[in-house]
DNA sequence: GCAATTAAACTAACCAGTTAGTTAAATAAT
DNA sequence: ATTATTTAACTAACTGGTTAGTTTAATTGC
């Protein structure tokens, strides 16, 4: 039907399969998403989500690790940087906050995760979010030994600022209802950037550090 | 008189099924979450689900509508007293912090609710959201015009206050993977209080107005 | 021939909701 | 006091629609 394709497998119908299942995994939850209704989603037939994926299961973890992959390769780079305490943990927030602003399904997806208790997501745990919260507590730990951060409990804060950070994005559909304003468009994100930022401002960095 | 067994005020086995259903609802979702198991779990037949519920929808409400008025009835004391913004933030944080300790289902509950994109469960939000979230604003609003409170957007700091405050446990599960230890346990909670309210202070109260 | 793809029919399991009938407790009639 | 009646509470088995996953046969472009 298609000019163009390879003998290597076609990774178009593959991608929209699993930007289909994205969004219907962000939106209805593993086991309330319907793989025909991804499948008619991606324009494509049911039968190729067996022929790329295997299985829901695996489909599903597929979109989780091109959406972890992403977000590692966009948040690191900060960390690494060698400026100050306050200088990388500020452009690490923002990595984050414009990968969710970029990535809508992600915190949704995320945090649907993190609510599970069935020890099944240890590939997780493992492979992205342990290593991420080693680098965000290190990365408190430092500020706070040079003095530019207060006195925090570097433990707590990664949650503190995490939760500052997610929730937003996760609880965008409803905010937006109670607010009764889109909190996901341009200027309410800016709005949101700037709040959040301020607010990590006063609540982690010492007074003297603080020049805004 | 007509003859016939009594009908008692909360029958045990109502009350069982409603409390099964609110630990698989919180842990499955709507969607995922078993009826047969959720009947299992209170050690009642399924069909009593349907005999006291109507159906899954119904009793999902139930559960959303018995913990929603706990926590209104638990939350909303400290707004109305008469002391400074400070301290009624201060207890409204406690309050909520609390609920969320003693009601771990709760925030995972609400949080797979906020994520829903369909506008289904406006019921919740005009009934309790849209209510909690304007009495919090209009505290962090007065807060700001006393000057107790920096100049902050009061919009923003609602959601960040409530981020901060619910993350935490809705992530709970995975949040124990990752650190290792027991993030629920009396003493976790009692750190995670403390660096809450230490952190709500210098990121929202002015250095005046912050003695502890 | 081979890799990618479609359409449609198929299956086996699953699962929400029903039904027909039972048991237990309370009252009313005798 | 005994029996009949009424109704809430409960059970086991069933029903019918849904859904993940499969298979088959045909088609298209390299």
């Amino acid at each position: 039907m298609r000019a163009g394709r390879r003998k290597v497998k076609n990774p178009l119908t593959a991608r929209r399969i699993l930007a289909a299942a994205e969004e219907h995994f962000a939106d209805q939850g593993m086991a309330g998403a319907r793989t025909e209704e991804i499948a008619s989603a991606a324009h494509a037939n049911k039968a190729m989500l067996y022929y790329y994926f295997g299985d829901k299961r695996r489909l599903h973890r597929a979109v989780m690790e091109n959406l972890l992959r992403q977000l590692r390769h966009a948040a690191f780079a900060p960390l690494g940087a060698k400026t100050s305490s306050r200088d990388r943990l500020i452009g690490w927030v923002n990595g984050y906050f414009d990968f969710f602003a970029t990535h809508p399904n992600y915190p949704r997806l995320v945090q649907r995760e993190v609510m599970d208790t069935a020890p099944k997501f240890e590939w997780i745990v493992r492979e992205y979010f342990r290593p991420f919260h080693k680098r965000l507590r290190s990365l408190i730990e430092e500020g706070v030994a040079s003095g530019e951060f207060r006195k925090v409990d570097a433990h707590q804060t990664v949650f503190t600022v995490l939760g500052m950070t997610v929730f937003y994005f996760a609880a965008a559909p409803v905010m937006s209802q109670v607010s009764g304003r889109n909190v996901l468009s341009p200027q309410a994100l800016k709005e949101r950037k700037h709040a959040l930022l301020d607010f990590l401002d006063h609540g982690l960095m010492r007074g003297e550090t603080r020049q805004r």
